[in-house]
DNA sequence: CAAATATTTTTACGTTGTAAATTTATTACG
DNA sequence: CGTAATAAATTTACAACGTAAAAATATTTG
């Protein structure tokens, strides 16, 4: 019998691979990352990541899975970091801001990227499920604090929303360098302003 | 001398071979659509479009270009139509939205797609700041009305940045299906209650 | 009618994702 | 041990891609 792959060696492969896709996604786009660079990067042939992966937008779905749980991570460490549901907000409306700037190709892979068969990958949903999660977490928090007023759901929607756009338009260009944090500010000021009781 | 190009025939080819792309892009994602297919479209020859477009992503910023030019025709129409800065505002807020989903591939393409060279598309930056400037114009109105107060530059940000995150949160498989509106609507409204003097 | 030449088509090349065939390397057993 | 078995890895092969270059077509002027 020949030597047969420990799951400890598919996970290792699997991450080395992942590394690098996400590495070279951010400095060309996925699309402009071919299955032979990937290969040639871990110093293997070009169909040896077959193993391992089913093909290559199995290879995406994995890179925006990993993303999905780190920008939880993240979200959850500020969330537990800071004390008080106001502060909780702050803390993670920062933490949203600083991933998405410190990894903004892995947060345009994760919220730009209509992976049409989403569905297939049961981890990728999980692991978006839990970030946002946690990001409407302390909504409800400081709705029962009387702090702001309305449905928690629909106000953790709003801010993350408002999230969203600032990130996404400077993403894309529309604003100006580093404009997107400031703006970010203002929007949850103002919607804090407008959703007291 | 052999028949040549007039200006109405290249435009007139240009406009054909823009609808047939923007239909396809629709379908399938403008990485999906070969310049094989969209010359097949048109009933020509493979090579035939490089007569009329230096390269695929001059296709691209093309019906790009297009599109922000009916963003802005739309956005301008719902400013024109209704009367009081306040309603104008609400109906460029419903035109944003409405056109976002009418057109949705479209409206990926515009904000999503940052286009490495996007600014060797003079056209394509001019129609995006057409699209952008409608759409803060109001904001104006309504700072020097009193209705609002602060920077009225950095207010037009945040409501645009609030759309923006809304219809993106949707496209991206984030909400349920037809929720940004509502949730745009609460965005507006609590922001303009944040921002009464 | 024929020469000139803009337009279009055809052909061809390097690259892509990946299926299929082949080779390599490791383990279990006689 | 050496050899048969076989999982893993590599090599080969193919259809489809964007598009450069060559060839063919078609139209206008002399």
């Amino acid at each position: 019998m020949p030597r047969v792959l420990s799951q400890t060696d598919v996970a290792d492969f699997r991450e080395r691979l992942c590394d690098a896709a996400e590495r070279l996604f951010a400095e060309k786009g996925p699309d402009a990352v071919t299955m032979r660079q990937l290969a040639a990067d871990l110093g293997v042939s070009p169909m040896t990541p077959y193993r391992y992966f089913a093909d290559k937008d199995d290879i995406l779905a994995a890179v925006r899975t990993n993303g999905f749980n780190r920008f939880a991570d993240a979200l959850e460490r500020a969330y537990a970091s800071a004390q008080g549901a106001r502060a909780k907000g702050v803390a993670v409306g920062e933490a949203y801001i600083t991933f998405a700037f410190e990894h903004p190709a892995t947060y345009k892979l994760m919220f730009d990227l209509d992976q049409p068969h989403e569905k297939d990958y049961p981890d990728l949903i999980a692991a978006a499920h839990r970030a946002s999660d946690t990001q409407t977490q302390y909504v409800k928090t400081l709705v029962a604090e009387g702090v702001l007023t309305g449905d928690p759901t629909e106000i953790g929607k709003m801010f993350w929303a408002a999230a969203h756009g600032a990130v996404g338009l400077e993403l894309a260009g529309k604003l100006p360098h580093g404009a997107a944090r400031e703006l970010h500010r203002h929007l949850n000021h103002a919607l804090a302003r407008g959703l007291r009781p």
